[in-house]
DNA sequence: AGCAACGCCTGATAGC
DNA sequence: TGCTATCAGGCGTTGC
């Protein structure tokens, strides 16, 4: 699942290939995962502009155009955006490639078993039509994100801290794997109430996010399931999580068999010895 | 308002 | 073995 480290990850790679790229056509395979504006419409208005700048924001990829466009992909759960140099033969695309760039230099292809992801254009001053994303809270690594402005905002919610760290309108990028990584790191009960954490709780807190995304990005982001970046490889922080999917495994500082309970209705792992609710 | 539950989806896996 | 049920979960929507 993309989360922040690995839509950061796919867009590093995607720069090196597509940057300054023209699109010559665009195919259409499942129309629904273009959200907006209308099939036709995207393909018309993708024709021949060029890809100028990329960036992220939060779990959104932003591609911007030469005309002032904004082309934006969320790839939910298990989409993948993948870069295709020229000569790549067709008859390999995986199932379930919905969207197929062609480029002047190769070709971009959005691929998503569970066809969660979505597709955006709209003009660069208009983000706001895209779902969710003008709602997004701080970037935890960036310097505006701060420690002081952290600790006021946890102060005010009463919310269990993990599903209050999912909510990207508190904090853009954390999903299901970091969240569970942050709080083991920080010794913090996923179901703590977020105004009950201690100041030096929340201190911890704020460094271990920041660690385990930076940690996230330098091994290329986390494949458990479908991720791979924009060249197609695989990342390699699964090899690194210390209980995102390791239920009845020892907890490497205190040996703990790993937990596995739902919070707010998401499996959640974590060390019962290490993580006290009280 | 604020939180829980649901729906969207397919593929992997568990269970019989 | 081969079938079916369950689970995976981001996020918008619906319901309490």
């Amino acid at each position: 699942m993309p989360e922040l480290p690995e839509v950061e990850t796919i867009i590093r790679g995607l720069r090196k290939n597509i940057l300054g790229a023209r699109i010559l056509g665009v195919e259409i395979y499942l129309p629904k995962v273009v959200a907006t504006p209308e099939p036709d419409l995207f393909k018309s208005k993708l024709k021949g502009k060029q890809i100028n700048t990329l960036k992220r924001r939060g779990k959104y990829i932003l591609v911007y155009l030469s005309d002032n466009s904004l082309l934006a992909f969320h790839l939910r759960m298990t989409g993948q955006l993948v870069f295709h140099k020229p000569g790549y033969n067709e008859a390999d695309f995986p199932k379930h490639t919905h969207l197929v760039f062609r480029l002047d230099r190769g070709l971009l292809r959005f691929t998503d078993p569970r066809q969660f992801g979505r597709v955006w254009l709209v003009p660069k001053d208009k983000p706001e039509w895209i779902s969710g994303l003008t709602k997004l809270g701080p970037e935890p690594l960036d310097d505006t994100f701060t420690e002081e402005r952290f600790k006021d905002k946890i102060r005010q919610h009463k919310q269990k801290i993990k599903p209050l760290l999912l909510d990207q309108a508190f904090i853009a990028g954390l999903g299901n794997i970091y969240t569970d990584e942050a709080l083991y790191r920080a010794r913090i009960h996923p179901a703590k109430r977020a105004s009950d954490l201690t100041a030096r709780e929340t201190e911890t807190l704020y460094r271990a996010i920041k660690e385990v995304l930076s940690e996230g990005i330098k091994y290329k982001g986390t494949s458990v399931r479908d991720y791979v970046d924009g060249t197609g490889d695989e990342g390699h922080y699964q090899e690194r999580l210390a209980v995102y999917g390791k239920k009845g495994m020892a907890c490497y500082r205190c040996g703990t068999p790993i937990s596995r309970i739902l919070c707010a209705n998401r499996g959640t792992y974590y060390c019962p010895r290490c993580q006290k609710l009280t």
